[in-house]
DNA sequence: TAAAATTGTACGGTATTACCGGAACGGGGG
DNA sequence: CCCCCGTTCCGGTAATACCGTACAATTTTA
């Protein structure tokens, strides 16, 4: 039972993979002191210590009266790095639209080194509370978001990412077969959006549709509530509906304005 | 008229600093290819390349066929950080209310090695557009929310800060003077607000209040919007008397729930 | 069209330094 | 008051970050 924490890729600079090694760390723990971290690395204390006030100085990390935290300078890039993508400043405002013609949560999503990020989400007013939050990234096939974006992408790229990064599952529902997956992919681009039945999270339902410029994939969007209220005419017919025509409206804001 | 862009500190390990100041480049330059990283940090392409391939791996940078750009992965660390944050969850919806009350811009600042952090901030129907985004940095006493922090901080962590950071101006009405920024402090305590009168940006009036738990500063939040909306009754009253009303419905709810 | 320059990338040597072990420091609890 | 735990400091050494050089691909110039 190793808690496998450390990249074990082989990168050039050994030692920023080590100074990232340690802000996961942090993150994966709340925080936590220089032993704490020592250990989880299974490095020497002194090592870890040199890191983690280096990560200080950088101002990526709080020393909190000697548990460090991760600090928000992290949101400074990430939150440029957002706002420079044309995709988020268009879809923002339509998808506060959608959140509240629907009630429920809206999202968009971006593919990212082959991992899905939610890149933005906004709350209806029925809006269940739910453990995503903007940058958290998962693995493309466990939502409708993803596969609504692999459904549209070149097959040796699918092929790839699934290599890199597996197929492992959530719950009980998530699809850990591929031909299963490359099945529906016909239908999503048939039916034009893709639906995530429980597969990520126990009781959620969602419904997606991807962003298209011709053959590129921008993004995906989607909404998403509990399993109780995603039913019926509405979940047939409704949700999809408003999903379609916020996508489409969103297609066409990035290709034109 | 040098571009400093490198970060001059003396770090533990400098590798991480060097692969810090890349992505910090990066960002300045909205990606740019390994030769004009190298020309900006003075450095060798083959070394600036070693970094941007380990950046690269760690999934924190994106190659676009030869111009790198920071990716969201910081996006990830920084929305956990925020999330994590008992300040942020509390007052995310009184700030939607206050937005929606005002129709103007709402801000949530802490204030994080000694500067000051933009955690949230949301729009009413009339807010104009802004040049801060989520996890933008400031110095604190160019804005009414670092204002409302300082003027309720030690005096001597004040003068810390401000030795350390400076106070460079933005506009022609930023304060530059030490003395009238401690007595502005005064004013501010006896207020209970602080105001800024285009001392960050020209045109911008903004309204703070601290958040307050004993001696602790959480924070500040305010409401932001353009001069010939924020004069008469509705700057000397009405505003003023939102923001306070919910910084203090934010205190209650830190403390209690 | 050809040549020349520019760019991203790859590789190996060497001086630098990241890493480590050990010791000192400080604070909280018994 | 003393003990113990976690943090910090320090100096030696093996590892490696950095650099010069080279190559392929693309773009620019002649």
């Amino acid at each position: 039972m190793e808690s496998e924490m450390k990249t074990d890729i082989d990168v050039p600079v050994k030692a920023t993979r080590v100074s990232f090694d340690v802000v996961e760390v942090l993150r994966a723990l709340d925080g936590a002191g220089v032993t704490e971290v020592a250990e989880e690395l299974d490095l020497p204390r002194s090592t870890v210590h040199d890191h983690l006030r280096t990560l200080e100085q950088l101002e990526l990390v709080v020393n909190d009266d000697g548990t460090y935290k991760t600090g928000t300078r992290f949101l400074e890039f990430g939150g440029y790095a957002r706002q420079r993508m044309k995709v988020f400043e268009v879809a923002k405002p339509e998808l506060q639209n959608l959140a509240e013609q629907t009630g429920e949560h809206s999202n968009l999503m971006v593919e990212e080194h082959g991992r899905g990020v939610f890149l933005y989400k906004t709350e209806g007013q029925n809006a269940v509370k739910l453990d995503t939050y903007n940058g958290y990234r998962v693995h493309l096939q466990t939502t409708a978001l993803g596969k609504a974006m692999m459904a549209h992408m070149d097959e040796e790229n699918v092929r790839d990412i699934l290599d890199r990064h597996g197929m492992p599952a959530t719950t009980d529902r998530t699809i850990t077969d591929e031909d299963e997956l490359f099945a529906e992919f016909e239908e999503i681009r048939e039916r034009g959006y893709a639906i995530d039945r429980e597969e990520r999270v126990r009781g959620m339902i969602c419904i997606a549709a991807p962003l298209l410029n011709d053959d590129e994939v921008l993004g995906a969007i989607s909404v998403s509530g509990p399993k109780n209220r995603m039913q019926g005419e509405r979940f047939e017919e409704e949700i999809p509906r408003q999903v379609l025509r916020i996508a489409n409206v969103i297609e066409v804001n990035m290709t034109h304005a």
